[in-house]
DNA sequence: CGCTCACCATACGGTAGCGTATTGTCGGCC
DNA sequence: GGCCGACAATACGCTACCGTATGGTGAGCG
């Protein structure tokens, strides 16, 4: 019955996911680990703390900083779908939420994600020209790639997962094909 | 020094854009107006009336939903544009994220969303039909400049509103001219 | 002048949450 | 057996917040 470190910020995860940081709540995924605050204030200093590793998990996430990542999969379309596929099949949607709207008050995640948005804009650049586009074009095919990945991590219900990668699939099939 | 109905609504739509739903709070909204909660409780029922009062606010906001919009806007391209446009200055990024997250925990808001999504998704489709796109066409370039704008409602900052509107007017171009 | 009505302040009881301090439990180890 | 270290429970003071109840104020009007 013991708790761990890792089984609070899952909870914490969870939580983020469906009520933003102003939802989570220390005695709130104390009660639903079944534990007291005792324990929680022993893995963590404050509630920051554990907001601060919501962060780190978040960042952690990104295929495209992995370094193995373009030898592991050498076609640049494939490598653009995985970034899409992953986002869609991670069930991630409400934490990208919150990230953006968290954004809004907090100068120090704005820039992270900024950040984060920038490399990944440029790196979906490199695969489309990579594919044989030229600067300005690819340039528009990455813009394109990247407000689809944003809205489809921040969709909002309707689909399930098979119709979702589905659709994916026909913008991303759009936007590789060469014109 | 009196405060009306509207100025709650207008401070909890602040609030709303900065903190999410959870973050509107009727004392601390009092304290920003300078007055105490007797206010509130003279003008709403309670915290949940205002909560809806919001809602109300977004869903009243879309430009395509007006009934004289098409014929005020006679170029589909510019009524494409025009959509967009209103989105980026009107800055309510802050309030289409709280309304993702939202969407996240509250069924019948997810549904209000997926229904607008869907109609603007509808109304984008014909738009496109009528600047030439076959059916299929007109569907993924209505696909991609959903994605385009629901994007950049939520885009978490950097770039200033004149920036916003040029990076997207590109987008705009790209996908209305015909290949 | 006094009444009404719109609007706001004040005070209250109740819940939820943060963080701290203190004590309890239980497995492993000498 | 006795101790220690990891982890958890309990209890406490403090703040923020919800909603209610009740009293105050000032403008307009007869």
């Amino acid at each position: 019955m013991s708790v761990s470190r890792e089984d609070w910020v899952d909870a914490a995860w969870k939580a983020l996911g469906e009520s933003g940081v102003e939802g989570v709540r220390v005695e709130r995924l104390a009660r639903s680990l079944n534990v007291t605050k005792g324990s929680f204030y022993w893995h963590f200093k404050n509630r920051q703390a554990l907001i601060d590793a919501l962060l780190d998990r978040w960042f952690g996430l990104r295929e495209e900083d992995r370094p193995d990542f373009v030898v592991s999969t050498p076609d640049p379309a494939e490598r653009l779908w995985k970034v899409i596929e992953r986002g869609i099949t991670r069930g991630t949607r409400g934490q990208a939420a919150a990230l953006r709207l968290w954004a809004q008050k907090n100068r120090s995640v704005a820039e992270r994600i900024a950040r984060a948005d920038n490399y990944r804009r440029h790196f979906f650049t490199e695969q489309f020209r990579a594919l044989g586009f030229d600067d300005s074009a690819a340039e528009l095919r990455a813009d394109l790639y990247m407000a689809t990945i944003t809205a489809e991590f921040l969709h909002s219900g309707g689909h399930d997962e098979r119709d979702r990668l589905a659709l994916a699939r026909h913008k991303h099939e759009g936007l590789v094909r060469p014109r």
